[in-house]
DNA sequence: GATGAATGAGGTTTCATTCAT
DNA sequence: CATGAATGAAACCTCATTCAT
């Protein structure tokens, strides 16, 4: 009750650091293959074939598993979506381009085990702590797409770049959604285009 | 498990029809409010007034419930989805019209309890059963989509029609979702409008 | 987590009350025989004849169940400690027979199960609630000492009647916890009676 | 479970004395604070800055390491009741110093961790060997009273000494309890009195 | 000697579901 | 038809103890 702090485990040797790791990895692809709830304790801690007192060691709960793997996905994806090379991206002069570039990119950024971004919006709604996490990052993402608008604003046509982003933002990350999911009897590459064809034709005046 | 006489009560006094009735509403209340894994059967029957015994008389189980509740789901909307008057539509010779009249439907249908909806798709990936259910019925919707564009045909300069249906199906959708759950800093009018616009630029030179 | 209501149930049916009773009464021989620490629900349940659940049904949890014990124990001897009649025990002028009549009393009283008395010490010391209630009860205890001495005054020799009744009280007390618990060479008689001098010379003088 | 050659450690250089007393101290004072079942090896570990692992180098199990400090507490206690100078008490014609004086002496016996003192009966009854243990030392400390009620014999008035000391043991012992742990609305000198007043009257017709 | 990571038995608790009344 | 008590599998989590470094 009265507990003596925190009694989360931080590894310092390597091993430690390696069964916190295995965990971790292993929650990620369980997590993704059946989902938060579906997916339990015993169960990541047979598959990453350490005891289940290891995992308790390592994190408080499920929860802060699933928190800590969201907080290293967002990492990742933010590298990134961080390694297009914005110089290059606004000395294209052809919109179309640069919409397919960043496109490119999204897509890039979720083969970072899309099954998982699909579960953050879940617990997003199941819990609070979550859900300000995921708000931080979004409202990161977003801004990051003001920014590049911003940059390109002369050849813009939007008035409301805000909105404007949230709406390209969405439509970007949806459309990957769609690729990865969903497999309608539309191939990939065609929606691709039709999803930059709309972002170019909203955007500008070609 | 689904063995041919399955116990399940048919009511047929309006007492049993009543309960079952309070069943659904309050199932459908509470997984928009808590998330189906986060809401029990005991909590569902006693929010609803009702022995745990008369759940399981007519519900199978949890999910069999939630099956039911989707299926209405999908009835209210797809009604709501129908009462645009097609007719009327294609006489309108202003393309963008004929996307905010689509949009403000779309809207319109997603009243109905948004919150549900949201429940939706994680079900889809954690139950085949439901999986099954929510992609026909999302057929159906791309279909009629599909069907409008296509009516449309000769105003429209995409030429991948089944590909612009998802395209502006998930545009659509999405901008829904955020509007009802994203409080962005965006207000949802400037949304709807950029949506329409996207869409309007997208498929029609205007 | 924000959870429908105490969860307790209050048992209402007979099949309810005889099941929560078994809970209680088998709780209350294990906690007597193994003490506290080393008694889990399940066994518990198990001892009661019970399935696991029924006894998270009926007690919040193993706490929950001791208090409740405790209390019904409280009662119980409260109800025997009340059961001397001090209109007669007044009326004696031989002051011995007094304290006989008491030490009597109490250690009937602790006839209903002395080993559970024993627990009671040591889950006052592990839990804040249970503390309360104990410290409570001791002072009911108490103040019925001292309103008999006080109306017993004038034979009486002792100046501070609240400390004579805070020593007066553990002396029986603790006479009857070393009859029932300490063997030692000494014989329950001899004890009961070198008790009752020790008092009587203390208060009176003979 | 006790093999001939245990694991144990007995340490021979002074780092191990140290590590080994370090565990002891910070033992006792967990015990005394939280009680036995609640304080756990790795929190006295932690608390006595040492590795787990060496707990256990020093101590077979948790019991052990309480077996341990129970002894040393029984040998401290005895050390200070020894003090009294029964030569010098056995001058005292007046009775009542020699019971001040052999109250004053429990009190400051009990000085040394009462609370750890509290914690002995609960563990005497949840332990055999505790239990053995316990009762040879209350054996030893009841001769003590005897070998002393029987050299001031011919002034006391109780037949069975025997059962006096019994008693009067009790009585110093609780009441040294009740001082430190019950906060009576009776203050710590008027119980003292009371209770040499008890005793006295008792043992000496005064 | 000292360290702390790893283990897993066993305790606590929840909840979907059954069934007697 | 309705009731709610009972069930127990399975989830969650702790902690005494071992052992490789």
């Amino acid at each position: 009750m009265e507990n003596s702090m925190s009694r989360v485990r931080i590894p310092k040797q390597k091993r430690g650091q390696e069964t916190k790791r295995q965990i971790i990895e292993t929650g990620l692809k369980l997590f993704s293959e059946k989902g938060y709830y579906r997916t339990n304790s015993k169960d990541i801690a047979e598959a990453a074939d350490v005891a289940i007192g290891s995992f308790y060691a390592y994190f408080r709960d499920k929860k802060m598993l699933f928190i800590e793997i969201l907080q290293e996905h967002f990492e990742l994806i933010s590298a990134c979506l961080n390694k297009i090379n914005f110089e290059d991206v606004m000395k294209m002069d052809n919109g179309r381009e640069l919409i397919s570039a960043i496109v490119e990119n999204v897509i890039k950024a979720h083969e970072i085990s899309p099954e998982f971004h699909r579960e953050i919006d879940i617990a997003k709604n199941s819990d609070p702590d979550v859900d300000r996490l995921v708000s931080e990052y979004e409202k990161k993402i977003l801004q990051n797409t003001v920014k590049m608008l911003h940059q390109y604003k002369e050849k813009i046509r939007v008035k409301d770049i805000e909105a404007a982003a949230v709406i390209v933002n969405m439509a970007v990350e949806e459309t990957v959604h769609i690729i990865k999911f969903t497999k309608p009897n539309v191939n990939e590459m065609q929606l691709k285009n039709e999803l930059i064809d709309m972002i170019s034709r909203y955007l500008f005046t070609i």
